[in-house]
DNA sequence: CATTTTAATCAGGTCCCCCTGACTAAAATT
DNA sequence: AATTTTAGTCAGGGGGACCTGATTAAAATG
């Protein structure tokens, strides 16, 4: 039977890291004056990007249907991403209604894990912490993608498959 | 020396989990239609009720100081608090310049970690691997506390005891 | 061919985080 | 007493994540 203390002790321990995380990025952000690209969220401009980067040329209809979301929401982050240079926007040939979406190789890049280096904060862990982690983070993940499966089972398999696809890199 | 892919794996992990987590809580929110109390950030409102919860009565001039924000946005944020209920405004007596900015009994409540619960995604953790976790966030904290500390050096203790006081009912 | 369905767009709204500029009232200084 | 500093307020703005309603253009269907 688990241990309620040791779970409270690690949950004060995740909120702790969550706020000084965000505070540290912040700070960073103003001083070091570098444009410390934020992680991307899987939240408005950051889920269309991810989306498209699983699967490139989706209409505007296919991305709010996959992504929950209204077709008016999904126009705003896309003319926004289009603003940024992320992705652009083409009537389709076949279907002229349709607007096909496309990243970008600006986009493809913001996209991609590749840009994301190893945050500093995991540097000074030892190899078996780092293994350690990695293996509780496995656990917890598979806990969640359930969670989101039981309240919203249609749309869980392509979240994954978003998901698992951007991280697909690491574990090469 | 560390190794680097492990670093890697662990830092898709995180990734991972961040995204997870923040679609589980969302479609928790939607799909349950529960008014699941998000856990409090340290950004905007949720900053100012987690500093007034370790020092209570301050004025909105000493908050926007230690929280590195605007006065003005310091007052927006404490006038959707009173709005909410959260705090109290009222003009301080020694110095009619001041206002005094204090918690409500639902300020209270909320801010305090005993409305945070320990999130479901722990529970199948063995006791073994929340003191790993435990150790793990630690250190990372630590680290963290320290980039912010060479950053911005005149802010981070204040920062700390916030974070720190807020946690510690977790630990004893 | 006429109607209906579909993909998008425009318009406008809600709420959140955060900032600068302009201005008042009260305390501190000269 | 006159000036300056300090704490707050109002006004307005930039972004971001979302939404509903109304309208247009093109494809599908009866």
């Amino acid at each position: 039977m688990p241990d309620v203390s040791k779970q409270k002790k690690a949950a004060g321990k995740l909120i702790e890291f969550d706020m000084v995380h965000h505070t540290a990025d912040e700070v960073a952000r103003r001083h070091h004056s570098n444009k410390t690209k934020q992680p991307l969220r899987f939240q408005g401009q950051g889920k269309i990007l991810l989306t498209l980067s699983q699967s490139d040329g989706l209409s505007q209809k296919d991305l709010a249907t996959r992504l929950n979301l209204s077709v008016q929401s999904t126009a705003e982050f896309v003319n926004k991403l289009v603003k940024k240079g992320l992705v652009t926007k083409e009537k389709s040939q076949t279907d002229r209604r349709k607007t096909v979406i496309r990243l970008t190789t600006l986009g493809e890049q913001t996209a991609s894990t590749e840009t994301a280096q190893v945050p500093e904060f995991l540097t000074p862990l030892t190899d078996t912490e780092l293994d350690q982690l990695t293996t509780i983070l496995t656990k917890i993940n598979e806990t969640l993608y359930h969670e989101i499966d039981e309240a919203s089972p249609a749309q869980t398999g392509k979240f994954r498959e978003v998901v698992a696809d951007r991280l697909r890199d690491w574990f090469l």
